[in-house]
DNA sequence: GCAATGACTGGTA
DNA sequence: TTACCAGCCATTG
């Protein structure tokens, strides 16, 4: 009972692919994470899992917030990421590509 | 039930 | 700095 009730009525989804899109979900603004650091946080499975589920449930989550362990954002919409960091105020590097995890990494509180 | 896939990671050269 | 290799585990066909 009292099973975990994300927004995301995750009523087809596969038991993990919920536990991480909710996650995702609780990231704030400013913030992200890597998917190895997502793949912690939910206990289970590993980043390629995530990077799985972000593939075919992306597009309801915050997909901009979630990158690389480098800092790199997701190769096919790191366009569309950075304006999202622009927006966030998201610590980013002099070169502008790539996050600056040291200070943009989620510690989960 | 088995095999292949994949928005990854860390180490080494 | 970039490039390549092997490991990782849930999901899908």
């Amino acid at each position: 009972m009292a099973d975990v009730a994300p927004e995301h009525a995750a009523a087809d989804l596969p038991r993990y692919a919920e536990l991480v899109l909710d996650v995702i979900d609780t990231i704030p603004p400013g913030r992200v994470l890597a998917y190895g650091d997502i793949a912690e946080l939910v206990g289970e499975g590993g980043p390629r899992q995530v990077g799985a589920v972000m593939s075919r449930y992306g597009s309801l989550v915050p997909w901009w917030r979630v990158v690389h362990a480098d800092g790199s954002p997701p190769v096919c919409h790191d366009a569309q990421a950075a304006a999202a960091y622009r927006a966030e105020r998201t610590p980013m590097r002099p070169d502008g590509t790539r996050i600056d995890m040291r200070r943009a990494r989620w510690d989960g509180r």
